[in-house]
DNA sequence: TAATGGTAGGGGAGGGAATCCCTCCCCTAC
DNA sequence: TAATGGTAGGGGAGGGAATCCCTCCCCTAC
């Protein structure tokens, strides 16, 4: 027991719940004020609940002041004495309560003693000295446990005069139970710290009046002060040896002598997957998940899942897409180009709809203009309709769709291409598309230019056919970076798919080889396919059909129409066997309403890193319940407790009760909290509240009928679209009554009512819960409908329990269908922000994986790059594992080398906003990636982006002053021309720092001074390959083309070989030993020239094109694209290394020769 | 022509206005 | 070629840099 920590340091059960290790009561005792828990630097207001530490604070001012008395009282109980303390009246209750705690301890001398038994009596003692009783015992009494340690069951047998405690030291259940009373945690959480001493800063950091003392290192040294206040240690006489000390060394020898080389193999034989494990390679990618993507699917295709068997299918689909061949690298303009052919496939309501196996089956055919490229004599693998002309082609397509009949046409951009190219190439004949494949003939719509038909749906319509704009349908479904079809290919069908532009699809056309004009009718039939698979996984026709049942509107006013739309028809419904006639008020009526006055609830959060458990309750379907419980509705109002501004308006018109109703009523109404007055459900419920009433309770039976139908996933499928329909339309009844400038019928009072009791609601939950002092709780951050509560010091468990109780507590407090529900449990947790939050979430008091679950901040936003979503997220996720600053600063530093150093795939780096063309402000400079799109329309009117597609770009290297707009580019160009190059420092320090300088400030670490101190290369942002800038190269180069700039005169001054300083691109020393540098130079073209051998084949195998054929696909979506002409690019750099070697074997048989000469010689 | 639920909130880019700081110049006191 | 006393200090003009504030835009939470 010589170790001055005993027990502490091990983990027992009994410990472990207990707060002793030193280790982590880091930052709590002697830096008290330093602390970033410190509530009065923090402005937390109730020092209670945020001081785990007070007691102990407490203790320590006690202790020091009385110090003497203490170890004159500890001398009177160690001789047996009662004593009554002298200075009890300067510390009144401190000091009885000490004193009183341990007066009856008699101690008896002997020297009997068994080790065991004291060692267990030690370790009591030691565990109960230190964080409950601070006060009682003073931490330097020795001489007091000393003593202690003599007591045993046997002496107190033997002896007649003995001592004993009068009051027996508490057992463990004891301690456990009197920890709340004592306001101590029941765990104490590691505060954030670094875990490399070299990484503390040297100065405590300030950041918004807070002062962050951070700790560093692992060692001892670390730990906080025992602080002794007495100094009878030696007293005691124990063997309170040196602590263990990591400064105090006092030599190093080799534990045993390194493995030889046969040793290791050895090894290696017997632990066989040690060895086929490689060195791990730094990869050039910025590493970590996303949470959109939480496998971390980069790069990989998804093996093809077992998909659920489809259901029947009660609409045909068909999907069409054409070709035309255009003029160099433009798009086809259907005022030029004519159309070669044309793809397509279906779905048949019909016939079978899907294999046995799972797989996605339908009908599809080719029809094609004959040429000299495309006759059936050079086209054998495809099964292909000729027809002499274009005009033929449509006809025949018309046909087409009159014999298959399809209830759905889609495409999957039908305004610029596909129908809208057909309907524009028909035009030019004079025959009008829609008509011809109409199923009736009806009145034409206004022509011209049909903005709304532009931005949301299709400007191509047929009566008959719903017409279907794939892309957009999508964009408005999922949340995904992208609108292109690689991508969303991608993403739903877990499918890398190429692109190619139309110089090259034009290009295959026109080919002699037949083997090009059958890759580009393969790449459209595939396409075409593609996209009815797309919607098939989207589940877009079952899930509006289902919605367009729940809602009681038609298929195609799902899709188009907004949410009044739906509401009403769901109202009506309840309304007309009611007889209420509801109102239809003009424009101008709904203009003269009265300004809304309510606003919910959002409360300011304690911006913070929190590391005990912070419990998510929030109110199901808070609005709608409030309605349904308070019989909030238009039938239901009476107007208004006192006239607003002499008139009882409500909503848009004027209220006019009966004379002597409200009399009448006086004992069965309720006024909400603006004042509005409404009556109780025994004389009239609502209709909104009946209609609320019924969509939730459908919406419970549709869930349970959901848990039946587990083995039916058809089915399980329809009624889960079902109950989000009805979800739907109970959120947005609220929506409806608030409608503003669009409103149908919109009632600003109700509204008002709503928002306001709710936010009652709410405000009594949280006084309740912040003043319920059993749960020792505190709402630190509430939005609208929801409460975050930290709970300090107690564990997840306790969390758990708590919440359930809160909730049931706030739900019993509340009117019928008003419930509080515990939703979950964040573990750490980071609240930055209104709206912006970052943790790790339990939902079950079983999960023993958090998942990470971000709401705001960039991880889940998609207006940044890919790069800052991994590099948040992981930073995140190490503090939130490890709280080790050290270990984030390090993964920084890797990320950012990578980046300065230009390792890394611009696929990491690419914006994607979304531009609305023609809705621009010109008084500003428009953001950069409507430049970008109106670039690309300058050069090819027909690339002009569809209204709300998102548009690529990346930031540029550029003079220091050029503004963010004017150095933004599309990808593709930043690919084709290789003198471009990432604004690394851009990207650093305006978009990856920002975000982790928001969370890591409130940690109290400075990520923009640890990218300052970044130890950088000198040209960090120039390439670190010495080939690139090789003086032969340059000179190669410069020959070429004059496009330099004055860093490209710079060149590098690196041996190719060993990276030594030379002007020559070898240094003298390589030169002199060809035969080595010859291997090296040939190991590092084989390297490269394996590495694009392998993503050339990972390439062609996507693109079904044959190995040895170049790859054409261009595809911005896939990683692969930007590793592929990164490679290329090095490979074609490398030639260098082939003259260098010709040189040198020329050379090197000459100093052979040379060296033979001279052997020679000195034989002689 | 017909169509469009709501509000609150954070954060970036960029421009313009207000502000601060520095330098230069003029003038005066001594 | 000929001519020229100095220094310290206040105050204004003007320019450049840093700062603040506003608008526009995008996207998200509820």
């Amino acid at each position: 027991m010589s170790n001055r920590y005993p027990d502490r340091r091990s983990t027992s059960v009994a410990t472990e719940s207990l707060p002793q290790t030193p280790k982590k009561r880091r930052g709590t005792s002697t830096h008290v004020n330093f602390s970033p828990f410190t509530p009065t630097k923090r402005g937390l207001g109730d020092p209670d609940v945020f001081s785990p530490i007070r007691p102990t604070r407490l203790a320590n001012f006690a202790a020091a002041n009385l110090t003497p008395s203490l170890s004159h009282v500890d001398d009177h109980l160690i001789k047996g004495h009662h004593c009554t303390p002298s200075v009890e009246s300067t510390h009144p209750i401190e000091l009885q309560k000490s004193v009183d705690q341990y007066k009856h301890v008699r101690i008896l001398s002997g020297d009997e003693e068994r080790p065991s038994k004291r060692r267990k009596l030690g370790a009591l003692i030691a565990r109960f000295d230190d964080p409950l009783f601070p006060s009682s015992v003073p931490r330097s009494s020795s001489s007091y446990r000393t003593q202690t340690q003599m007591i045993t069951p046997a002496s107190l047998a033997s002896r007649s005069h003995e001592y004993v405690y009068a009051q027996q030291p508490p057992s463990t259940s004891q301690l456990l139970n009197s920890i709340e009373e004592y306001g101590i945690p029941n765990k104490i959480y590691t505060d954030p710290y670094y875990s490399s001493a070299s990484d503390v800063p040297d100065r405590p950091r300030e950041y918004a009046g807070l002062v962050f003392n951070l700790k560093g290192g692992e060692s001892l040294s670390n730990l906080e002060e025992w602080a002794p206040q007495s100094g009878n240690i030696n007293d005691s006489g124990s063997a309170i040896g040196a602590p263990l000390d990591d400064t105090d060394v006092y030599g190093w020898e080799y534990a045993s002598s390194p493995p030889t080389p046969q040793q290791i193999r050895r090894w290696l034989m017997v632990h066989p997957i040690a060895m086929s494990q490689d060195k791990p390679r730094q990869p050039s990618q910025i590493q970590g998940p996303t949470q959109a993507n939480p496998y971390g699917l980069v790069n990989t295709p998804a093996k093809t899942s077992k998909l659920p068997m489809r259901e029947h299918l009660h609409m045909s689909v068909l999907s069409l897409e054409i070709f035309a061949p255009s003029r160099e690298k433009l798009l086809p303009n259907p005022d030029e180009d004519e159309i070669m052919a044309v793809f397509y496939s279906y779905q048949d309501s019909a016939g079978p709809q899907s294999a046995q196996d799972g797989t996605f089956s339908c009908e599809r055919g080719i029809v094609a203009v004959e040429s000299d490229c495309m006759n059936a004599r050079r086209i054998r693998d495809h099964k292909i309709e000729f027809v002499p002309s274009e005009l033929d082609l449509l006809n025949r397509v018309i046909d087409l769709v009159i014999e298959i009949d399809p209830d759905i046409v889609v495409g999957w951009e039908i305004q610029a291409s596909s129908w809208g190219y057909l309907n524009a190439r028909a035009e030019s004949y004079g025959l009008d598309l829609g008509d011809q494949i109409s199923r009736a003939f009806g009145r034409r719509t206004g022509s011209g230019s049909d903005q709304w038909g532009m931005r949301t749906t299709s400007t191509f319509k047929v009566i008959g056919r719903h017409v279907l704009n794939v892309w957009r349908i999508i964009r408005a479904e999922h949340n995904f970076t992208s609108h292109a079809f690689e991508h969303v290919v991608f993403q739903l069908l877990r499918r890398r798919t190429p692109w190619y532009s139309c110089e090259t699809l034009t290009k295959w056309y026109r080919s002699t080889s037949p083997y090009h004009t059958s890759d580009l009718l393969r790449y459209f039939s595939n396409r075409v396919v593609m996209v009815l698979e797309v919607l098939d996984v989207a589940e877009v026709v079952t899930k509006n059909a289902e919605f367009a049942r729940v809602f009681g509107v038609d298929f195609f006013s799902v899709l188009s129409r907004g949410s009044q739309f739906k509401v009403e028809s769901f109202m009506f419904r309840i309304a007309k066997p009611e007889s209420f006639v509801l109102l239809s008020p003009s424009k101008q009526d709904v203009g003269k309403q009265n300004a809304a006055e309510c606003m919910p609830l959002i409360m300011e959060p304690l911006s913070a890193f929190y590391n005990s458990p912070l419990v998510v309750l929030d109110f199901q379907s808070l609005y709608p319940s409030v309605m349904i419980a308070y019989n909030y509705c238009y039938s239901t109002c009476l107007g208004r407790v006192t006239d607003f501004k002499g008139q009882n308006k409500f909503g848009v018109t004027d209220l006019h009760q009966p004379a002597g109703l409200l009399e009448t009523l006086q004992e069965h109404m309720h006024v909400a909290p603006n004042g509005m007055v409404y009556v109780n459900q025994d004389v009239r419920k609502g209709l909104l509240g009946r209609m609320l009433t019924e969509l939730l309770d459908t919406r419970v039976m549709v869930k349970q009928a959901m848990k039946g139908a587990k083995d039916d996933k058809a089915l399980r499928r329809i009624l889960d679209a079902r109950q989000l329909g009805l979800k739907f339309i109970a959120n947005v009844t609220y929506g409806y009554t608030s409608a503003t400038f669009s409103g149908r019928m919109p009632a600003v009072e109700i509204a008002d009512s709503i928002v306001q009791s709710g936010r009652e609601t709410l405000e009594k939950a949280i006084r309740v819960i912040n003043s319920t002092k059993k749960w020792g709780a505190k709402v630190v951050y509430g939005d609208t409908d929801s409460l975050f509560i930290y709970l300090r010091g107690k564990t997840k468990e306790q969390a758990f329990r708590i919440g359930q109780d809160m909730a049931e507590t706030v739900t019993s407090m509340n009117p019928a269908p008003v419930k509080l529900k515990f939703e979950k449990v964040y573990l750490p947790c980071v609240l930055m922000a209104k709206k912006r939050y970052v943790g790790f979430k339990f939902e079950s008091p079983d999960d023993s994986e958090p998942t990470f679950d971000a709401k705001g901040i960039e991880t889940v936003r998609r207006d940044g790059i890919p790069a800052q979503q991994k590099m948040t997220e992981t930073c995140l996720k190490i503090l939130f594992r490890t709280q080790d600053l050290s270990k984030v600063k390090k993964y920084c530093y890797e990320s950012w080398t990578r980046i300065l150093e230009n390792r890394v795939s611009p696929h990491d780096f690419i914006f994607a906003k979304e531009v609305k063309m023609g809705t621009y402000s010109d008084k500003v400079p428009p953001p950069p990636g409507v430049t970008v799109a109106a670039r690309r329309t300058t050069n090819d009117p027909m690339d002009e982006p569809q209204y709300g597609e998102r548009v690529p770009y990346v930031i540029m290297r550029g003079d220091p002053d050029t503004r963010l707009v004017d150095r933004a580019v599309s990808p593709g160009e930043l690919i084709d021309n290789s003198q471009k190059q990432l604004d690394a420092v851009y990207y650093i320090s305006r978009v990856l720092i920002p975000p982790l300088e928001r969370i890591f400030n409130l940690v109290g670490a400075d990520v923009r001074s640890w990218y300052d101190d970044m130890p950088k290369a000198l040209r960090a942002d120039q390439p670190l390959d010495p080939i690139s800038l090789s003086p032969r190269r340059v000179k190669k180069y410069t020959a070429a083309t004059n496009a330099f700039k004055i860093e490209e005169h710079f060149l590098s001054s690196h041996c190719i070989n060993c990276r030594a300083l030379t002007l020559e691109g070898l240094c003298d020393d390589c030169r002199a030993d060809p035969i080595t540098t010859i291997s090296g130079l040939l190991s590092r073209l084989r390297v490269a020239e394996d590495r694009l051998r392998d993503v050339q084949l990972i390439c062609s195998s996507c693109c079904g094109t044959a190995p040895g054929e170049p790859v054409r696909c261009e595809s911005l979506d896939c990683p692969w694209l930007f590793e592929r002409k990164k490679v290329e690019g090095k490979a074609e750099r490398l030639t260098i290394i082939g003259d260098l070697v010709e040189e040198l074997e020329d050379t090197g048989t000459n100093t052979d020769k040379d060296n033979s000469c001279v052997s020679n010689s000195d034989d002689i």
